[in-house]
RNA sequence: GGUUCCGUGGCCGAGUGGCUAGGCUGAGCUCUGCAAAAGCUCCUACAGCGGUUCGAAUCCGCUCGGAACCUCCA
């Protein structure tokens, strides 16, 4: 038996609006697409949160034994900024103010969002297809719209028929819209305006003359629109209709809106089993945004340096400060709830260390009661997990086997009373939670063989002097060692471990 | 204006009909030469008003407050 079988996801459908028994399409595996970023500019600590969402739940569906095709693109070709008929691409301006190549642009931003992922441990997808290397996949489905009657060219651009489609499907199927609503709010279309309706949406746009990136097609040398990408990648690597895909909550209209319709239309059937939607992080109870100004770029969350921020934050504090909220709740970032966040990682980190090393030589006097809650408390990490990805729930359950943890190793409990079979999984799990589900390693620290050898050395002689009850000079190895950030702690039995603090 | 979501104890944040969330902070206790760490205990809430129900933070209605999307955004 699989642990998916022990133990069914359920997931949150935002296309039902319900929490869902999660069937795959194929048993056993798992497709999920989620769209990338568009690297043309740093990436910064909202869009952290919902690459971390999708990196949870992709290592949650592995650790219970599916087998995940896990897909996430780079837009690396430039969408249009303000309207999508007028509009500046986005790639192609910063290229030209910072008087580059489109591909320089696209190459340094890939490179850092990258290299974020990296700091938040958040594991490289399968696949990381990018829409430049897909053009002609993107002609062709265009292509295909045009001749299945969804969708029209003119002066060189081609839409797609929203009205048309609409006849024999629901446009808005996703964010709850109708199409009669959004044709009567919103912008009017004005004589520029090359759309039949205003809710039609571009699938391919001519380019203008000062307009860089910009490819040959059948209606003249253009780039794709914005939506177009996505469902060729998706469909490319994971078929015309795979398990998931995610995305933050900004995206849910219009861009999933118009995937549903362009897939459907040219594939006749429904791309997507479960579209699952984070949300966004805020500050002060605002969306964060690069527009709006309030934005954390991770090099400040980590050296402090914004003028919002007291003081610095590791990446691990950070990852687990998400984690400890649902992903489809906002998320509010604060001094406050980062530094309880940091002294609450500290204590998981901790036992994580501490059960590592905590081993069970034999067995005896079995303690029932206790096996059976150690027993438990692994079960409902499981529990909580395929509960619809809830860390916030799974966390909780942590810091009860993290109690248990430190008592087993100040002898509180003893480890030898519990059985065999309960302590591996008791260990296993945590360890697993913690490292590969939630992602959440010890914090990396200046630790090497040099420091470690010298802490030693001073432990050793305070140990000496101890004996000896020269506490006087125990304090002062003990105070000089905290002054300098590493903390000393006196174990019962004479031991002294130590821990190097940020 | 349309669509949708949210309002939980000092702070953050789970929970969607009956059963302890959890973290941080604060107070006390235990252990310790003293600390630190750790363990234990306490402070116990669901915006307001009304309704449904044997029973509601949880369902329904209204009021107040906040947010997201409808333009690019994760």
């Amino acid at each position: 038996m699989k642990l998916y079988e022990k133990y069914p996801v359920h997931l949150s459908n935002s296309l039902s609006g319900e929490k869902e028994k999660f069937e795959t399409i194929t048993p056993g595996f798992v497709g999920m697409y989620v769209c990338g970023p568009t690297v043309y500019n740093y990436a910064h600590l909202g869009n952290a949160r919902t690459f971390l969402t999708f990196d949870t739940i992709s290592r949650y569906l592995r650790f219970i034994e599916y087998k995940v095709r896990y897909v996430r693109n780079i837009t690396d070709v430039g969408h249009l900024e303000s309207d999508a008929d007028e509009g500046e691409d986005k790639i192609g301006k910063k290229a030209r103010l910072e008087q580059l190549e489109p591909m320089e642009i696209v190459k340094r931003y890939t490179e850092d969002f990258h290299s974020m992922m990296r700091q938040f441990n958040i594991l490289p997808p399968n696949i990381e297809p990018t829409a430049t290397a897909h053009i002609i996949e993107q002609i062709n489905i265009v292509k295909k719209l045009i001749d299945l009657g969804l969708a029209y060219e003119v002066n060189g651009s081609v839409y797609f028929d929203v009205k048309k489609y609409n006849q024999s499907h629901h446009y808005g199927i996703l964010s709850g819209r109708n199409i009669e609503e959004l044709m009567e709010s919103g912008r009017e279309l004005d004589s520029q305006d090359e759309k039949r309706e205003k809710v039609d949406f571009a699938l391919w746009k001519k380019a203008s003359p000062q307009h860089i990136m910009r490819w040959p097609s059948p209606w003249g040398e253009g780039f794709p629109g914005w939506h177009i990408e996505c469902t060729v990648m998706s469909t490319k690597y994971l078929g015309e209709t795979f398990d998931i895909h995610g995305g933050g909550m900004d995206l849910k209209f219009p861009h999933h809106e118009c995937e549903i319709a362009q897939a459907t239309g040219a594939n006749g059937r429904a791309p997507v089993k479960y579209w699952v939607h984070s949300n966004m992080l805020t500050v002060n109870g605002q969306k964060m945004s690069k527009s709006l100004g309030n934005s954390f770029l991770p090099a400040e969350l980590f050296t402090g340096n914004h003028p919002l921020l007291q003081k610095g934050y590791s990446p691990m504090t950070v990852r687990f400060f998400m984690l400890q909220s649902h992903y489809s709740s906002t998320l509010d970032f604060s001094n406050e709830a980062l530094n309880a966040a940091e002294k609450g990682f500290k204590k998981l980190s901790n036992a994580l260390s501490l059960i590592k090393n905590l081993n069970q030589e034999k067995q005896e006097g079995i303690n029932s009661e206790l096996s059976k809650q150690l027993a438990l408390l692994a079960d409902e990490c499981f529990k909580n997990m395929s509960d619809d990805f809830n860390t916030a729930k799974t966390l909780a359950v942590l810091f009860e086997m993290a109690s248990r943890i430190n008592d087993l190793k100040s002898g509180t409990l003893k480890i030898n009373s519990i059985e065999k079979i309960i302590f591996t999984t008791f260990k296993s799990t945590y360890i697993g939670m913690m490292e590969e589900v939630l992602g959440l390693t010890e914090d990396a620290s200046i630790n090497n063989n040099l420091v470690d050898g010298t802490i030693q050395v001073l432990i050793n002689l305070r140990k000496k002097v101890r004996a000896d009850k020269n506490f006087a000079l125990s304090d002062k190895i003990r105070d000089d060692l905290k002054a300098i950030g590493i903390q000393l702690k006196d174990g019962k039995d004479g031991e002294m471990s130590y821990e190097i603090e940020n």
